[in-house]
DNA sequence: CGAGTGACTGTTATCGCTAACACTATGCGC
DNA sequence: GCGCATAGTGTTAGCGATAACAGTCACTCG
């Protein structure tokens, strides 16, 4: 298209050099800011790059320096509000350093598929890892990956060989549980998500701690799988548990606001009220949240703190770095109308 | 970690060449799988392979092959369901190929970042280039760019200089306008995205010219901006035209889920039933959909078969091939409560 | 039995870049 | 005036892989 030099390939430093009347090493220098160059030498070499539309080669300068300016991030295929935020949080943080992303998606976590990414991102020769897997099993996956590349994960694995970044869940948990207590009621119930994500299993432990630390009684609970279509599972079989008279179901703490959602749809069917008969209660502030029927109590999580957080850790460790902590960010309450005043 | 070579670098060729007694050449022809060679020789260098934990430095590969393997992507960096979804739909189709995919996210979409998205992609030697960049400005953007390196987009500028792909937004628009006509209203309400995308554009289009075709009124276009406070302001405005009595607004179609979810919580504080006093619909077919209060009748978009079909072009046109045609996907109009029988 | 044909393996050059070092001026201190 | 640092530039040697060609050997064919 543009005056390439011989053939139509891109142009190289030798092309380059050979315009400006330079060795290539000069160009380099220029290109780079590595060492010294005469104010018009650097000139005429960034006319020739100009008119030559020359661009580094990323992969010679990989192959020569081991440093490839990338970094792999290792994603859930799924749309959910969580995983997708984080993983802006984290393309924006690295794209602010100058950082290339590389992703490798998994459409089913698991030891093997969470194995494949990794190893599919270490052929791509990044320079660090992030895995945004928050699966009981992909911590225990991380455990058999060696890694000459550092790894770190994002609301991962408790137990995982590599650093774990996330929001509190379990005080998110805390916050929701206290908050319905406050009101008045006896106990709580909870739509919990599913079994094998670290984070359902910590909104659990927290609700439930949360139960027992007030001496309330810890109701039977409800699994979902996130889908607003489990949640208003979780609904139907809920709604029989609200009596008229007291003594019933009539707060529930729903994992996240899809399930909530669901919830909401499966009560209004049903002919229960929330606020009026049920308070209910969600986690993850999704931004339809607030304009739900009725606007939904949530917890708020800061992704872009989280991918900030992250990247900041990989980056750490990149440069030698090597602490297991646990970096915890802080979750915030939301309160709105599905908890209101009757 | 492993039994490395000297030092405690990556095995190279040269290594499991030494360790194996063949030359590099012949380890490089069973890896690749390129020329004859004899069993028990394949043998012996897997086996090398395997203790030295090799693996093929890609930076290397594409040096010398000038092929790096890796498709870039420009994403839009937002959590609206549309772009996210597509951007899965490609990461699955690249993914089942072997490409890697490298993203470029931009925050805030204009001729100049997408140029910039597109540069840094091409730096990264990437094969291939989809920008996913619904917005009338990415197909100007988009003309600026020289492109040595195909490129497609996906949903994006009409007039752009490169082959489309996208969902028949206007089709999706005219199926909910006819199916809101049928149900017997004199006209339809339209709440719009904003004027800088191109699907929202195309949705009103489909909207206005299908009443035109009808003969009906073509009420004021009410603009969002995708987001459900945009879409709750504008209930807010049109809750005020309807009337008790017949002649007022009577159905509403929003742009997009979310914004339809902002109206049904309008007219829910209103006292404006849904359906009712009207009927409302949407479009995306979010999971929430089906759960809203009531549930929301709105239009359904294949992403996968998006992804699928974007890679496909992408491929081709790496190949060599050379139409820019526009390619659509069909829609599919998905009835719910939200315009059921009153 | 010599030439030809594959199968199999090795040698060498090369991709575009940076690291390391070598070289030439120039300016400065003594 | 000599040594020495420093600015500015060039030369050379790889990084780890593939491409292209060149052998070697066994076997077939006329």
């Amino acid at each position: 298209m543009s005056a390439g030099p011989a053939g139509d390939r891109q142009a190289s430093l030798t092309d380059v050099a050979g315009l400006a009347g330079v060795s290539h090493m000069t160009v380099s220098r220029v290109i780079n800011g590595t060492g010294p160059v005469r104010p018009e030498t650097r000139a005429r070499v960034l006319a020739a790059v100009e008119e030559l539309g020359y661009r580094p080669n990323t992969a010679a300068r990989a192959l020569v320096t081991g440093r490839s300016g990338t970094l792999g991030v290792v994603a859930l295929e799924s749309n959910l509000y969580g995983p997708a935020s984080t993983l802006h949080g984290i393309e924006n943080a690295a794209r602010e350093a100058g950082y290339a992303i590389t992703i490798s998606s998994v459409s089913r976590p698991g030891r093997s598929s969470i194995a494949d990414a990794v190893e599919s991102l270490r052929r791509q020769a990044v320079e660090g890892i992030v895995v945004i897997a928050p699966h009981v099993t992909a911590g225990r996956a991380l455990a058999g990956v060696p890694s000459a590349v550092p790894v770190v994960a994002v609301g991962g694995g408790e137990g995982a060989p590599v650093p774990v970044i996330s929001v509190d869940q379990y005080d998110g948990a805390r916050r929701v549980t206290e908050h319905l207590l406050a009101l008045g009621h006896r106990t709580v119930w909870h739509v919990a998500g599913p079994e094998d994500w670290l984070e359902a299993l910590e909104r659990e432990r927290g609700w439930r701690e949360t139960l027992e630390r007030h001496g309330a009684e810890v109701p039977p609970v409800i699994r979902g799988d996130w889908s607003p279509a489990s949640g208003y599972a979780a609904g139907r079989t809920l709604a029989k548990k609200v009596p008229t008279g007291n003594g019933g179901l009539d707060a529930v703490f729903a994992a996240n606001d899809q399930m909530a959602l669901g919830l909401l749809r499966a009560f209004t069917e049903a002919g229960i009220g929330v606020p009026a008969d049920v308070h209910v209660a969600g986690f993850d502030d999704v931004p339809e949240a607030a304009y739900f029927t009725p606007p939904l109590t949530t917890v708020r999580q800061d992704f872009i703190e989280v991918g900030r957080r992250t990247f900041g850790l990989l980056t750490e460790r990149m440069g030698g770095g090597d602490q297991h902590a646990r970096h915890l960010v802080e979750p915030e309450l939301i309160v709105r109308e599905s908890t209101g005043p009757r």
